[in-house]
DNA sequence: TCCCCTACCACTTTTGAATGGT
DNA sequence: AACCATTCAAAAGTGGTAGGGG
C-alpha cells in the first residue's frame, strides 16, 4: 500500500526541501496505510542550478527530452508489492509568458489546456524493492507542442510554466493502476518554462556544460547554415518515428483516459486547480514574503474562468477496457477539504525570479487563500489522462 | 514589426547487433 | 552450446539560427 505519512506540519514540510515525505492520508484512507514513501530528487543541485536561473524546457514538434532530467529515488514501499510510477506535468499557474529585457514577464492568460498526458516509468509495474533499489529515471520522457501527438509524448504548451508530478501506485499492471492507492510528489526546483528556443542565454550556457550533447554543436565550430535546404533530408524523416527508446514506459494509449474534469466535483472547482495543487499554504506564504508590495498588483492578472478541462486526443482503441481513475473513488488517498493533503508538495513552488513571477504567485496565494476550506481540486488533473467518453 | 515556431545543421553519445574468445 | 566482452555502425539527441507565419 502507498501510504501517506511522514511530514505533517508545515515547517516539517518546508525543512523537508528536496527529500519529500507524503503528507499523512486523511482518515478515511487510514486503512491503507501501512507506511510512509519517501521521494527524493536526485541531481538536485543541478536542479537547483537551473532553477535559480529560470529553468526553460525545449518542447518540438518531435518530441524533446529534458534536460535536466527527472531522477528520483523512492522509499518506504512495501518490498514485495507491485508499484507503478508515472509523471505527468501541471502548469505551475494560469498565465503565459515572454522573454522580455532579459526577463520573464507575464504575456496574458494562460491557453487552454492541452490533451493531459502521463508518463509511465519503463520499469512499471515493479516490486517496492526493485523501485528501491536504484534512482528511477525518467530521462526518455519526451516534451512536445504537438497537441496531436501519436508517440503518447507529454504535450505542453510553449510559453507556459509548469512542473513534473510524480505518482507511486501501488498496482499489479498499468491496467489497474485506477483500483490502487496512489500518492504523488512534486519538487519546486523542478519548475520550468515550455519553451520551443531558449530564450534565456544562461539556461543555454548552463546546458551546453552540463548536456554532453550539446557539445558537438560548441565545438563542432560553426554552424553551416549555408548549406541549409540543400540537402532535402531530415534526420528524423529518415528514421522511424518511433524507435526502440520510444517510451516503453508511456502508458498505452488505451490507458490514458480519464473523466472529464468537467464531471462530478471537478467542474465545480473549475478555476484554481493548479494554485490547489500548489497549495497548502507554503508556496503562496512564501510569495507573500518574497514581495509584499509587489503582490498588490497580482489582482489584476487574475484570470476569470480560466478553463482547465483536458481532454485526451490520442484516442487508440487496441483495448476493449479503457481504465481511469476517478477522483470521487474511495481510496483516493487526497482528502476533500485537509489541506495539507491535497497534494504533497512539501515546498512552494519555485521561488520567483521576478515580478511576473512574483505576481503570477501572488495570484496563486490570492486564489489559495480563496481556495482554503473548499473541497479538492486537485481532482483538476487527472491521475491519468483519458481520451474520449 | 514583433514574436514564436519549424526545420535543418554537425557533432557526440547511446544503443544494440555482430563478432570473437573462453 | 552458452555466456561474456569487444567492436562498430546506426540511431538518437543536442542547441543555434534562418526563414516562415501569425
Amino acid at each position: 500500500m502507498v501510504t501517506a505519512g511522514g511530514h505533517r506540519n508545515m515547517q516539517q514540510l518546508c525543512d523537508s526541501k528536496l527529500n519529500l515525505s507524503m503528507p499523512c492520508s486523511p482518515p478515511a484512507a487510514d486503512s491503507y496505510q501501512q507506511g510512509c514513501v519517501r521521494m527524493t530528487l536526485e541531481n538536485a543541485d543541478l536542479w537547483t542550478s537551473f532553477h535559480s536561473i529560470g529553468t526553460e524546457m525545449i518542447i518540438t514538434k518531435q518530441g524533446r527530452r529534458m534536460f535536466p532530467h527527472c531522477s528520483v529515488t523512492v522509499s518506504g514501499l512495501q518490498p514485495f508489492a507491485n508499484y507503478v510510477i508515472m509523471v505527468d506535468m501541471l502548469p505551475v499557474d494560469s498565465f503565459k509568458y515572454k522573454w522580455k529585457k532579459e526577463r520573464w514577464e507575464v504575456a496574458g492568460k494562460a491557453e487552454p489546456q492541452p490533451p493531459h498526458r502521463t508518463y509511465m516509468h519503463p520499469d512499471s509495474p515493479a516490486p517496492g524493492s526493485h523501485w528501491m533499489k536504484q534512482s528511477l529515471s525518467f530521462l526518455k520522457m519526451k516534451l512536445t507542442n504537438n497537441t496531436l501527438d501519436q508517440h503518447g509524448y507529454i504535450i505542453l504548451h510553449s510559453m507556459h510554466r509548469y512542473y513534473p508530478r510524480f505518482h507511486v501506485i501501488q498496482a499489479d499492471s498499468p491496467y489497474t493502476v485506477r483500483w490502487g492507492p496512489f500518492q504523488t510528489f512534486s519538487f519546486p526546483e523542478t519548475t520550468f518554462y515550455a519553451v520551443t528556443v531558449y530564450q534565456n542565454p544562461k539556461i543555454t550556457k548552463l546546458k551546453i556544460d552540463h548536456n554532453p550533447f550539446a557539445k558537438g554543436f560548441r565545438e563542432g565550430g560553426t554552424h553551416s547554415h549555408s548549406k541549409r535546404y540543400r540537402l532535402n533530408k531530415s534526420p528524423l524523416a529518415k528514421r522511424p518515428a518511433l524507435d526502440r527508446t520510444s517510451l516503453p514506459g508511456n502508458i498505452p494509449p488505451d490507458l490514458q483516459r480519464m473523466p472529464s474534469t468537467s464531471d462530478s466535483v471537478q467542474a465545480e472547482n473549475h478555476q484554481a486547480s493548479t494554485q490547489a495543487s500548489l497549495k497548502g499554504g507554503q508556496f503562496s506564504d512564501l510569495a507573500l514574503q518574497q514581495d509584499p508590495f509587489e503582490s498588490l498588483h497580482a489582482e489584476s492578472l487574475e484570470l476569470q474562468g480560466y478553463d482547465y478541462s483536458c481532454e485526451e486526443q490520442m484516442v487508440p482503441a487496441s483495448l476493449p477496457q479503457q481504465p481511469y481513475r476517478s477522483v470521487e473513488y474511495a481510496r483516493m488517498p487526497f482528502p476533500s477539504n485537509d489541506v495539507d493533503g491535497v497534494h504533497n508538495l512539501s515546498q512552494p513552488p519555485p521561488l520567483p525570479l521576478n515580478t511576473a513571477d512574483r505576481r503570477a504567485q501572488q495570484h496563486d496565494y490570492n486564489h489559495q487563500h480563496h481556495q482554503q476550506g473548499n473541497t479538492a481540486d486537485w481532482s483538476q488533473y487527472p491521475l491519468l489522462s483519458y481520451t474520449s467518453w
